[in-house]
DNA sequence: CGAAAAATTGAGAAAGGTCAACGGCTGTGG
DNA sequence: CCACAGCCGTTGACCTTTCTCAATTTTTCG
């Protein structure tokens, strides 16, 4: 299993969170809701707010001087974004489909104040990150195109796909250019790999957006090296 | 400035080491020292401790599947290695060159055992790590073998080169080979990328590791999209 | 000193990028 | 309700970069 788009939470926070809701104060940070194409924040911000996301879609960029733009990791449910460094946050984060977030205090991380039972999913999530952006670094350096487009519909359906009879339906959200920008490649070849794998009889096309994966075997096996 | 190689320490980093210092127990976990090629730990390992390094360098690295490499960081003095993934160590991590370590229990980040003082540089290192590792990702997915090899430079040249008259002498300790599976390129294109570096009257290779670096400005130039 | 490993260099091949054209879907305004 | 503008995605032709394979030189280390 690779490309870990963020942190996929684990029983541990589950269990955490069972526990925590009917303790004294539940600490929750606030629930808000945002539309699709509007903005969590921008790099440089001050970073008041970890947010866990409840449903929809984020997407986290940086951009070069020369205008380059990289995706850093897609928000889906479960996910965390809004990882400080210091006090400001080092991406801009877009909603990409309208999303139900909690927004955690930042000092629940770094402070003691706080629960602890919060304190320590966040921890946890942090460092899963950085576990799951390692993974992100054998794609982005190590992978073909046909590989990297491989891993990540493999992911995506794993994470967000439902099944439907014997087939996997994702709904990506995102558009193409997110989807080069996050695996280093360009809108052309990631179209061009959609087109190979649907001639390939692994993946239907329903839109642009809603991918069959007619193969799941077929599809696993190019995400490895083929 | 690009390429963070792993945490490069800020001075909240040394203020607290001031104040922790002389405080009751400093809680300083012990001290260790590894010649090089040796291993510090495996990937699976059972997390024990987060190991700040004093002296030398060491090397994270992951595999894939298929034998494919790659080089995560490399920990020069400043740097925190083992940021565990639940209870396990997510890479390999080798002595490149021999090295002196202070190993801090892991339990000195998730606990609220052990001093505060510890806890927040573990944690803020964690922070910076993810950030860094950002920018890492720009790399790997955005900038030419060129681009890639000069940002390595001269992150190299600030964090560890030593003034040499108008130049700057750096010791790179590790192999052609771990530069490329660091910055995803094969050994052969990061040697011809250095031969054009030199040719360019930017650098000198005294030998194959220490370089010198005649013309920063002009290096820096390089590693931003020339 | 000699063997083995590492680094460099060259020639050819392949993968992916660039530039350009086209098709299709969407939403808006007449 | 239709027509059209604009964006997005797809496809093709060509080009650039980097990889691959191979040969050679240099360094390291016993």
């Amino acid at each position: 299993m690779y490309v870990t788009l963020l942190n996929t939470h684990d029983e541990t926070d589950e269990l955490l969170n069972i526990i925590e809701t009917p303790r004294k104060k539940p600490s929750l940070g606030s629930v808000r809701f945002l539309p699709a194409g509007s903005n969590l924040f921008h790099e440089g911000d001050e970073a008041q707010f970890i947010y866990e996301v409840r449903s929809g879609v984020l997407r986290l960029t940086r951009v070069l001087e020369n205008g380059k733009r990289q995706v850093i990791a897609f928000g889906y449910p479960g996910d965390f974004v809004g990882f400080p460094n210091g006090t400001q946050y080092h991406t801009d984060c877009d909603v990409i489909s309208s999303t139900e977030l909690i927004a955690h205090r930042r000092s629940a991380l770094d402070m003691d104040v706080g629960d602890e039972a919060t304190r320590r999913r966040l921890l946890n999530a942090a460092l899963r990150e950085i576990s799951g952006m390692q993974d992100h670094f054998m794609m982005l350096a190590r992978k073909s195109a046909t590989e990297k487009v491989a891993s990540f519909l493999s992911v995506l359906s794993e994470r967000v796909g439902v099944q439907a009879g014997a087939a996997r339906k994702v709904n990506l959200s995102m558009r193409r250019a997110d989807i080069a920008d996050f695996l280093g490649l360009t809108t052309e070849t990631v179209s061009r790999t959609f087109t190979q794998l649907r001639k390939a009889g692994i993946i239907a096309i329903e839109t642009a957006q809603v991918i069959v994966i007619l193969d799941q075997r077929a599809l696993s096996d190019a995400a490895e090296t083929e």
